[in-house]
DNA sequence: CTTTATCATAAGAATTACTTATAGTAGTCA
DNA sequence: TGACTACTATAAGTAATTCTTATGATAAAG
């Protein structure tokens, strides 16, 4: 096979030839010439030792030779073609399949998506939530390909992946307008239902008020814990309490009147939402183009944010 | 695959290389450099759109991409150089299946077949005998690969086939030496067993007699048919009358003195026997080289035949 | 017989694939 | 830690291959 390797190519153009029973159409198909064709089946019966074709009035047919080697070749350059075409990068229209933790999905991306749509009719997007850090399970499902793109909070381990930051915001408490007109100091937050994501140690009520240096254990609040801060927003803005919120997720709904900023204290750290994909991905094309009009979406976003928010400092 | 087909050669090169997990012994393998391999690795990788190797210390490991490609491409290039060995002409040495017709291979072809073995011991002779003409069976055994050469009687009918003449010699009568001494006359032959083969208009004795003005029918002699030449010349060394012979089948003996010829008179016509084989055989090489040999020594036996032979024309 | 359609061939131009030399990277050993 | 070894990556130039163009050869059709 060492000497025959190169006459592979010359084993393609046979098999298309051998199609066409005919050179001239064979040269079309393969935008070269006849006299290119002609030259290298001469070349490959060469060295195969006996004629592939032999001259039928006005086309060619095969010898035996010639169709033995079409059955077995055939099939095999098949298989060759179609591995190919599973590693070959991916054109920009086609489906993308998207995770993301169900605060993003519901409060950002949904609402945006009829205009994803119609920028880009040719990309169909499916989604799923799933959680708001990147998973193990996550990570296996971008591996082999289940899913295209996830969307969560930063994460440090990016191996095999490629991040592509959303945004990054800060993460302070919001009310209805209702409860919000009420709140005069940090400490009447206490007499409303303090609702927080579970598990959570950073983005607490106890540390939120252990930043303005109060001990909110001695007035013994009410407490209510979540699975996720959709939940939470969906109950702060039928007027049931507190949560916190990331300053990008419920910038729209202040803006609508549902929510207000509960106060102008913001925990000392920022959120950052990422999306992330595989760094083998065929799909590149397609991802970034999604992505771009994210990022577009975003900073669309953040310049109207400069009329409406409050906001302040951490400290 | 039309842009890709240029770079099937690559392909082969990468499963050489992803088998080696390594350039240079890639390069030793394939006899070239292994900077040719790493300028072939990359073009392939650009045109794929990603990585097939990654670098691990002092060797090459496969990415997923390239893991994938190796599995379903060896066993399609595998295919193809399979299909291309059943194609390629056969090298001389290896064996070679003969038919013949009876009388050639006991009487001419095994007496001398020592020293075939000795000039050619790569090449392994299977002999079969069949008939003395050539048969629809001795053509589809031919055509099916089941014999690689038939050695008998010319034919005109050498469709798919090429012929190589062995021999022409002339017919006439042998008898023992016994016999051979009582014969002063064609008619005193009318005297002992007229042995010939069955069904032949020609070569018969009633034509022989005839040839020379003689009418055998009315001495009433006694006749004997047999099915070939082999089992008559066995017949008349043993002393049982005479048959014909064509010279080249029988000089050896009336060399040894087993047999003598016993008249002048040839037949008006000769006898040409000649070796058929496919003309799209894949043994060629090998075919050409036997009856190479075969006419070597039917040229030798013709200088020994100067000496010793009494023969006569036909007329 | 002329015309048309198709493959075969020769010569030259364009492109590709290789080699050589060297740079870059990682592993080994004293 | 530095020197050495093993291996791949890269640039530049050379050699080989492949293609195109023009024309010849062959067979079929009218």
């Amino acid at each position: 096979m060492i000497k025959t390797a190169r006459y592979l190519p010359y084993i393609h153009t046979f098999l298309v030839a051998a199609q066409c029973k005919s050179y001239t159409q064979a040269a079309e198909k393969l935008c070269i010439t006849q006299a290119a064709i002609s030259q290298q089946m001469r070349t490959l019966e060469t060295h195969l030792g006996q004629p592939l074709f032999y001259r039928q009035g006005r086309s060619m047919a095969l010898t035996q030779a010639g169709e033995l080697l079409a059955s077995q070749c055939q099939p095999a350059i098949e298989q060759i073609s179609s591995a190919i075409a599973q590693l070959q990068p991916q054109p920009i229209a086609g489906e993308l399949r998207v995770s993301s933790s169900p605060s993003f999905a519901s409060r950002w991306l949904m609402p945006r998506m009829w205009r994803f749509s119609l920028a880009h009719p040719d990309i169909s997007i499916q989604l799923h939530t799933s959680s708001r850090r990147m998973s193990s399970e996550s990570r296996s499902q971008l591996g082999s390909g289940e899913i295209d793109v996830e969307i969560c909070l930063a994460t440090d381990d990016t191996r095999n992946l490629i991040e592509h930051n959303l945004f990054t915001g800060p993460v302070y408490p919001v009310a209805s307008p209702f409860i919000g007109k009420q709140i005069t100091s940090p400490e009447t937050l206490l007499n409303y239902w303090l609702i927080e994501r579970e598990n959570e140690r950073h983005f607490s009520w106890e540390n939120w008020f252990k930043q303005l240096g109060i001990d909110m254990c001695l007035a013994n609040p009410s407490q209510l814990q979540v699975i996720s801060l959709d939940n939470a927003l969906s109950a702060v803005c039928a007027g049931h309490g507190v949560c916190f919120g990331v300053h990008q997720l419920v910038q729209d709904l202040i803006a609508k009147g549902d929510l207000v900023q509960a106060h102008t204290h913001c925990f000392d750290q920022q959120l950052t939402f990422a999306a992330y994909y595989l760094s083998q991905t065929r799909k590149q094309a397609r991802i970034q183009c999604f992505l771009d009009w994210i990022s577009h979406e975003v900073s669309v976003q953040a310049g109207q944010a400069d009329d409406q928010t409050i906001l302040s400092s951490s400290v």
